[in-house]
RNA sequence: GGAGGCGUCGCCUAGUCCGGUCUAUGGCGCCGCACUGCUAAUGCGGUUUGGGUUCAUCGCCCAUCGAGGGUUCAAAUCCCUCCGCCUCCGCCA
């Protein structure tokens, strides 16, 4: 959520901002006629529930039929009282309901427009040249089906469509991957955590995923909780509520954890395969800061990707995505995306999102300020590791005969240097 | 699964049985001022967090005793639901 006083004092930039996603930016007057019938309403509440509670003490001393005078008179008040008070209750549900509904303040130089109109920061490596090398590239579910890595009619049989089974060299490749990552990030100073996949639906909707999605999101009905696409979800929930002291420099979290998501809505897209599935692991990072540094900070969790990144040894490129395709959280996106050959295209490997002061204002995570004051921290994510890099890693990697060369730094995780194919 | 105890403004704590004098007690810590070669000690004052009002300051007001409801003229205090922590019994490993 953002801050109702930054849109009282500059409504024109939050219109911008909204315009730039390409939402509506006719929100912003409705929010400041909310706003101001909200504290006229409250105002109105408290100034009687002040009187109530003074003859409330005159009621105290009062004896006999002084006393019944009072009670006469404060029992009218009373119902008057509860009144205004679900009144000024409503105008100010009325008020959140707006305001959950407009997005973070999109960053100066994120590009205008929608999915296509991302900006490429910068390509690194070459893809190979299959014609030269002479043969064609298999996808990464044919390889893997040779190399007995990846069995997908197991796992719709045992649990539905995109579900699957890692199986033999597919689960190793895939443990040393999350092993690698998170090696990186203690090396880095990142604090592990393994987080709970269930969370309650305060946590899930102040990280901000029960907004416009919420049919992504697995709901346990009898439970009334959520399953989190993201351990981003229960580490903006780790703090939230709290006074955090950031004085010796931001909290940095790795987070590792099964991601669960209903992919509603993409019916026919990536149906082949591991690239979309309904359950998968990551490792995510995720900072706590003072806004002043977020900035920053966003470029050092997308140096640690391209950190990673460079372990694995993929084409990849870095793209700055453009506002209409930011989550309501993000201010600012950059995706690194790895080259598949069989597509011809890249796809996207981790995303680092900067979601300032959004996420925390809904979940009440502070800092002591410079200033002695208390202020909502920033918080940031971004990937570390994810099962969907083990497709940029079988299809750059592959050689003619099926097999798949390791890239190094996995080499002693995964316990292998090439995994054969099986019979 | 069953029985019980607990949750108070940074930390500890009084208050809850028996509703109003709670404007939540006291200690520790912290901040300011005074005194003082310096430090310490001492004294005095301040110290939950949001919000409203105000051009702003001072101030005034409302909410906040784990969270949310309810009863009442009035709730930290009584009732209900939920969350968390603890103890015991049962069951499973």
């Amino acid at each position: 959520m953002i801050d109702i006083k930054l849109l009282r004092e500059d409504p024109a930039l939050v219109r911008a901002s909204q315009r730039a996603r390409g939402e509506d930016e006719g929100i912003v007057d409705a929010i400041l006629a909310a706003d101001e019938s909200r504290r006229s309403s409250l105002t109105e509440f408290e100034r009687l529930r002040a009187e109530q509670k003074s003859v409330g003490k005159d009621v105290a001393r009062a004896q006999g039929a002084q006393r019944a005078a009072l009670l006469a008179r404060t029992k009218d008040m009373a119902a008057r009282v509860k009144e205004l008070e679900s009144a000024a209750a409503a105008a100010q549900e009325q008020l959140d309901a707006l305001m959950y509904r407009v997005g973070n303040i999109v960053e100066p130089g994120v590009p205008v427009g929608g999915e296509d109109d991302y900006v490429v920061r910068k390509t690194v490596g070459t893809p190979r040249d299959f014609a030269v090398e002479g043969f064609t590239p298999k996808d990464h579910l044919e390889l893997a089906e040779g190399l007995d890595a990846i069995d997908m009619g197991r796992g719709a049989k045992v649990a539905g469509a995109r579900f699957y089974f890692l199986k033999g060299v597919g689960a190793r490749l895939e443990m040393a991957l999350l092993d690698v990552a998170m090696h990186q990030a203690v090396a880095h100073g990142f604090v592990p955590l393994v987080t709970p996949t269930l969370v309650m639906t305060d946590i899930m909707r102040g990280a901000g995923f029960l907004d416009e999605h919420a049919e992504e999101v697995y709901h346990l009905q009898s439970d009334d909780l959520w399953l989190t696409g993201t351990s981003e979800v229960a580490l903006a929930g780790y703090h939230s509520g709290e006074l955090l002291d950031l004085a010796n420099g931001p909290l940095r979290y790795a987070g590792s954890s099964t991601c669960y998501r209903r992919e509603a809505g993409s019916y026919g897209k990536d149906t082949r395969g591991i690239i979309r599935v309904h359950q998968f692991n990551k490792i995510e990072m995720f900072v706590y800061c003072d806004p002043a540094e977020a900035a920053a900070e966003h470029e050092r969790l997308l140096a640690m990707e391209e950190e990673m990144l460079g372990k694995i040894e993929v084409p990849y490129r870095i793209i700055d995505t453009a506002a209409g395709d930011l989550g309501g959280p993000a201010a600012r996106k950059l995706d690194c995306e790895a080259w598949v050959p069989t597509q011809g295209r890249y796809r996207e490997l981790t995303s680092t999102s900067n979601c300032t002061t959004f996420q925390a204002r809904r979940l009440n995570t502070r800092f002591r300020g410079a200033s002695g004051r208390n202020e909502i921290a920033a918080t940031l994510n971004g990937t570390l590791a994810t099962t969907r890099w083990i497709v940029a890693i079988l299809e750059n990697h592959q050689q003619p005969d099926g097999s798949v060369v390791v890239p190094a730094a996995l080499r002693e995780h995964v316990g292998l240097d090439v995994l054969m194919p099986i019979g």
